[in-house]
DNA sequence: TCTGGGGTCCTAGGACCC
DNA sequence: TCTGGGGTCCTAGGACCC
């Protein structure tokens, strides 16, 4: 059995825990740069304000409705996952934690439990040990608990937690189960597989798998196979190796120039590459890319990306820099208002596990003394906050700067911020 | 008049997730 | 005026090989 472990409405319950003032009232959070909306308060649902929702079409019905805005604020709800994730630890030594939101237990060893009352001691654990609200799904495969978990969510009675331990009660879950609803089935293939009639996620598990497999491809198929109970995707104990490193940004205001372009990207670049020694990782190749705010249609329009191969592989910020400034200075042409941009780093390999050249003429490693001064710009920066040291070229007048004009005080992470109210 | 078969690798695009 | 960010996986098609 597994259980899949979903805090409810979570950027909006982290703003809460702090603000208790706002229980029970209409709350969504925006996405960076305040652009769309991509957490709602069950209050702000029953209003009507849809996922995604851009938040100025949004906003005379959240003005109207006296809703509270939240920019986001993602070291706030990354704190508050990782105590969430915490507490769950203590529950089953096989966790795979899917998502900042998410998580999935193995169930393995507990058949003797009573398993919804352990759900319930999870639920009530949670809430009491960091004030985040969670549902609790419980089944035979990861496709199950997610279902279970979403019934949990939406059904008020369930209290909470659903154990979907019987052929009865998963008969029942799959028959009011949208097919769209169903984990792994997104929207375009709910279309495809409702021009076919299907309708509910019990018709999908009757159709032939050659079918299965010609509409949905094979991951399709596998998810199938897991709503028939099947366990077709193991739980990750371990995540797996990252195969890339992506930092990007919309930019509050359109950027005509280049320097302001290059400023960007070199910010960027930066941060991805503190995140890949974070990881202890090193990249062997850069793609920079850059477009114009597509919703435009007045605008002309322009899709860019550069890749550059690194000549080593490195995991160096003035070394990737001089790469990614570069790639700027490529991609730049004048005539267009760029939106967005941002930086993948791709190729990764461990650090400590790089291709050596058979004859050392060339430089093929970043120095030690290269190395010491990451270590030191990357203390530096943890011990006294973000950007405290950082390269000339991020420069220092962002004009680029996404909008947060409604972020919440940094509660668990910044004291300084939170004293000096 | 008529132009094979079998394989690998890479890339772009499309789908999905949160 | 104003529309997020960070990922993964699969497939089809093209390039290339013998």
């Amino acid at each position: 059995m597994h259980a899949l472990i979903d805090c409810n409405n979570f950027f909006v319950s982290c703003e809460r825990v702090f603000r208790p003032d706002l229980w029970g009232k209409p709350v969504v959070v925006l996405s960076n740069n305040d652009g769309c909306i991509i957490s709602r308060s069950n209050e702000a649902k029953a209003l009507g304000i849809k996922m995604g929702e851009p938040h100025f079409k949004a906003k005379p019905l959240l003005v109207k409705n006296n809703v509270a805005i939240f920019s986001s604020n993602y070291s706030l709800y990354g704190d508050m996952s990782h105590r969430v994730m915490q507490v769950l630890a203590q529950f089953s030594p096989d966790i795979e934690i899917y998502s900042i939101d998410e998580a999935f237990l193995s169930l393995k060893g507990f058949e003797h439990k009573n398993l919804s009352e352990y759900g319930r001691e999870v639920r009530e654990r949670i809430y009491r040990w960091t004030g985040i609200p969670v549902s609790v799904g419980i089944a035979e495969t990861k496709t199950l608990a997610k279902a279970a978990a979403n019934f949990a969510k939406i059904t008020p009675k369930l209290e909470g937690v659903l154990e979907l331990n019987n052929n009865a009660l998963v008969d029942a879950a799959l028959n009011k189960l949208d097919v769209g609803d169903v984990w792994g089935i997104g929207r375009r293939n709910a279309a495809k597989l409702n021009d076919k009639c299907i309708i509910t996620a019990k018709q999908l598990t009757k159709l032939d798998d050659a079918t299965i497999r010609k509409t949905l491809s094979i991951t399709g198929l596998k998810t199938v196979q897991e709503l028939r109970g099947q366990n077709r995707i193991p739980i990750e104990l371990a995540p797996p190796p990252k195969k890339g490193i992506t930092v990007s940004r919309s930019f509050g205001t359109p950027v005509t120039e280049l320097q302001p372009l290059q400023e960007s990207i070199a910010t960027f670049t930066a941060k991805a590459c503190e995140k890949l020694r974070k990881e202890g990782l090193a990249a062997s190749a850069i793609i920079i890319y850059a477009h114009t705010n597509k919703h435009r249609k007045q605008d002309r329009q322009f899709n860019g990306s550069v890749t550059c191969e690194l000549p080593y592989s490195s995991d160096n910020t003035a070394n990737i820099l001089h790469h990614s400034r570069e790639c700027a200075v490529r991609i730049y042409k004048e005539g267009f208002r760029y939106k967005k941009a941002g930086i993948m780093l791709i190729g990764l390999q461990e650090k400590n596990n790089e291709q050596l050249e058979l004859f050392n003429t060339v430089k093929t490693t970043d120095s030690e003394k290269e190395e010491n001064l990451m270590q030191l710009v990357d203390g530096i920066n943890k011990q006294l906050g973000n950007n405290t040291v950082f390269y000339a070229a991020q420069g220092i007048n962002h004009k680029w700067k996404p909008t947060s004009e409604l972020v919440s005080k940094h509660y668990t992470t910044r004291w300084s911020e939170v004293l000096s109210v």
